[in-house]
RNA sequence: GCCCGGAUGGCGGAAAUGGUAGACGCAGCGGACUCAAAAUCCGCCGGUGGCAACACCUUGCCGGUUCGAGUCCGGCUCCGGGCACCA
């Protein structure tokens, strides 16, 4: 940065007395330290006054603070400070969601204790968002992993599990069979485990859920009332729940020599094409599918490669469909001597439905594939308004749209909806099925099969069964002395902690050894900020004063799982006496921020890229990038989101210490709209800093500079 | 693959409801002031052609509706977010 010589050169200007430089690196700590002083972010109760909140997305604690961050609390600094100016009581707090799995990355990689790595981020990144003179209330300041905050809600969970909120039941999981552990998504790269290379696998594993899909419809109907969200983010929500009004009902299945299994029960939307149907699918998961394993030669492998997919719904969506032919048939319900082929089939999902289907080839896209891949007939029952229905076939494209049912005997001339009202009419009629509505979301599995996480309270006992930890034996606190020198889960291997006495009946019993998802630990920390240091998980008083959240500001990258599971835990907290009704929504208005983005720089070495960070090149006046160093030119790569494996980042650390923290803020809320991704630049940087000097300088001449500025301070 | 966004000069972006595309700003270029620079001020700044007046082209692509389309409709392309164990 050039100021030295700008500096120097004012010096030397002489004669005319030139106004001093604006100097961020005496304003920015003075002014700082006189706020830290004076206490002037602290908030604090008070009736006569209308209380106002802010709130940004906590971070995680992953070292350095990023321009993400930068942006995101920028923003909410400058609403807190507007609303202060205002008059309003604000309560503008900053915490961390400190619980996760990079801190037992870092104890496996560099033998760090995770307790350690993450209260030593927590220490830089507070340090770094001070220098960034936020008006934050660092009173109030905790982390998901102090002892104090999952204490509250490991007693929210007994709660919950009382109020019958919680449920254990089996659900599949990523299995690495050579390290023997549970893999999270992230870490299964083309369908192998990250650190083993092994082809990962399903596995079966009991866990713990919290029955978010019992409040489905309540969260899809209170979307309508959130009225100050983004659109995009409530129509992502309603379609994420997914209601769906459809058919359930059975096939009888043909007499086979296999098994005895006298129906098959699946689920449609689409029952006005019945008539359509020439196969029947289930899941490699099905009962049915797991009882023909033995009987079926190869059957068994088949499963198992399915298996090996994964467990992401984006996987299985994207996997090659294909198909395995039982042999068996299920009767079509309204003609005995029709039989329609069962396979199993790999892009079934146990979990949505009844994990069968009918496939109606001429209809559904993905059942069109895979007939054609199999030979099975193609049936078309819904006619276009504008085909000829004696002529009408299906080509490459299933047809989707609206139109008159043929082929379909009682259903012909219909459209679709009074066809799929006469043919649940119908089948309701002969007690083969009821019309039925489902929703796509999914119970929220919590169950982590990791260390660095709240404890999941509860103790298993042989006699006793499932056993609640007693409130007063509260917090089960994770043992400090574990290793990670081999992958899996070090709760299991403590042996002195895991094996307790049951609290019932005094026998031996282990400890619950799954941690919780750190997704629960952000679904309430905004209002334990209302009150931190509560014995309880919130105090009545304060929770009626501070909440809602007023203003809520994050990235649109959490427009679903954590702004939903926020809002069901909202709910859950009220049906068990920690919040209020008003709070069941808590956050009143929502603010999604676009993405802080960066040209990429790279070279080819032997054909392969190797990125440079910005901070290693130059630019020529024609554009040219070079390295700095050698003076190499290098090519300039598309604008993306700052990330590690480019090497696009900017440190925000950097840019405060040459240029200044108002001049990062200043940046990051003149370039682009707050919505929009904004494209870090150093000539936007140099921009804003010419423009932070010009209205000092105004100001200054206009003698407004405030009471109390010294000589070069505004 | 499915759900949700986005695409307008060198850059960020303006253009309720269809009506002069490119406001405003950044960067850049030229000039004034200065020994020189900084700061400041003035001017230029989508493309092509033209001395000029001006003409033609131009809002990711292809098509449509309309007197008129950045805006509406249909079909695409590319980029981004999410897809339930990344946070």
């Amino acid at each position: 940065m050039p100021e030295k010589t700008r500096a120097d050169n004012d010096r030397a200007s002489g004669g005319r007395t030139a106004p001093p430089r604006y100097n961020h690196r005496t304003v920015e700590p003075k002014w700082q330290g006189r706020w830290d002083e004076a206490r002037a972010f602290a908030a604090a109760r008070d009736e006569s006054r209308e209380k106002y909140y802010v709130l940004e997305m906590f971070p995680y604690p992953s070292g350095r603070i990023h321009m993400g961050h930068v942006r995101n609390y920028t923003m909410g600094d400058l609403v807190a400070r507007y609303k202060w100016a205002r008059g309003f009581n604000v309560l503008h707090p900053m915490g961390w969601d400190a619980f996760g799995m990079p801190a037992e990355n870092a104890a496996m990689e560099r033998g760090v204790h995770p307790r350690e790595w993450t209260y030593r981020n927590i220490d830089a990144m507070r340090g770094q968002l001070k220098s960034m003179g936020l008006s934050l209330d660092w009173e109030r300041e905790f982390a998901t992993c102090d002892a104090g905050y999952y204490a509250q809600q490991q007693a929210m969970f007994l709660d919950m599990l009382e109020a019958g909120l919680v449920a254990r039941r089996s659900s599949t999981v990523n299995w690495d069979p050579v390290d023997q552990t549970v893999l999270a998504n992230e870490q299964v790269i083309d369908g192998r485990g990250w650190r083993s290379g092994a082809p990962v696998e399903r596995r079966e594993l009991t866990q713990w859920f919290f029955r978010i899909s019992e409040m489905a419809e309540e969260l899809l109907e209170a979307i309508d009332g959130l009225e100050r969200w983004p659109e995009k983010v409530r129509l992502m929500q309603r379609n994420w729940i997914g209601r769906s009004e459809g058919l359930q009902f059975r096939f009888e299945m043909a007499p086979n020599e296999l098994v005895h299994w006298p129906e098959l029960e699946v689920y449609t939307t689409r029952h006005d094409t019945l008539f359509g149907a020439t196969f029947a699918a289930i899941s490699p998961d099905h009962p049915l599918a797991r009882a023909l394993e033995p009987k079926l030669a190869g059957l068994a492998e088949f499963n198992a490669e399915c298996r090996r997919i994964g467990t992401s719904e984006e996987a299985l969506a994207m996997v090659e469909k294909k198909g395995f032919a039982t042999g068996l048939d299920v009767v079509h319900p309204f003609d005995p001597e029709w039989r329609l082929p069962v396979y199993v089939a790999n892009f079934i999902l146990m979990d949505y439905g009844t994990g069968a289907i009918f496939g109606c080839p001429a209809h559904d896209q993905r059942d069109l594939d895979f007939a054609r891949a199999y030979g099975l007939d193609v049936i078309p029952v819904v006619c276009p308004p504008e085909a000829n229905p004696a002529t009408f076939a299906i080509a490459d494209e299933a047809y989707l749209g609206p139109g008159r049912l043929i082929n379909s005997r009682f259903l012909d001339g219909m459209d679709i909806e009074a066809a799929k009202e006469e043919m649940a009419r119908r089948i309701e009629k002969m007690g083969r099925g009821e019309r039925r509505v489902n929703y796509r979301l999914r119970d929220w599995g919590i169950s982590r099969q990791r260390y660095w996480g709240c404890p999941i309270p509860v103790i298993h006992c042989d006699s006793c069964g499932v056993v609640p930890v007693p409130k007063a034996a509260l917090p089960v606190t994770l043992p400090e002395d574990i290793a990670f020198d081999r992958p899996g889960n070090p709760l299991d291997r403590h042996a002195t902690w895991r094996d307790v006495t049951c609290p019932e009946c005094g026998t031996a019993a282990r400890r619950e050894t799954d941690t919780m998802d750190t997704f629960v630990d952000s679904s309430w920390y905004f209002a334990r900020f209302t009150a931190p240091r509560a014995e309880t998980p919130t105090s009545a008083e304060d929770v009626d004063y501070w909440m809602n959240v007023d203003q809520y500001i994050g990235g649109i990258e959490h427009a679903i799982l954590h702004l939903l599971y926020s809002r069901f835990f909202a709910r859950a907290m009220h049906r068990t006496g920690h919040l209020p009704a008003k709070s069941v929504e808590p956050f009143e208005a929502l603010f999604t921020q676009g993405m802080v983005v960066h040209e990429c720089y790279f070279s080819e070495r032997d054909g392969r890229r190797v990125w440079h960070a910005p901070a290693e090149v130059t630019r020529d006046p024609d554009g040219t990038v070079r390295l700095a160093e050698t003076g190499e030119a290098v090519r300039i790569g598309p604008v993306t989101k700052m990330s590690k494996s480019r090497k696009n980042t900017v440190d925000p650390e950097d840019i405060i210490e040459q240029y200044g923290a108002d001049v990062a803020r200043w940046f990051m809320l003149s370039d682009s709209p707050p919505e929009r991704d904004v494209e870090w630049t150093t000539a936007g940087v140099e921009g804003a800093w010419r423009f932070l000097q010009r209205l000092w300088r105004m100001l200054h001449e206009a003698a407004l500079a405030p009471v109390g500025a010294e000589p070069g301070e505004v």
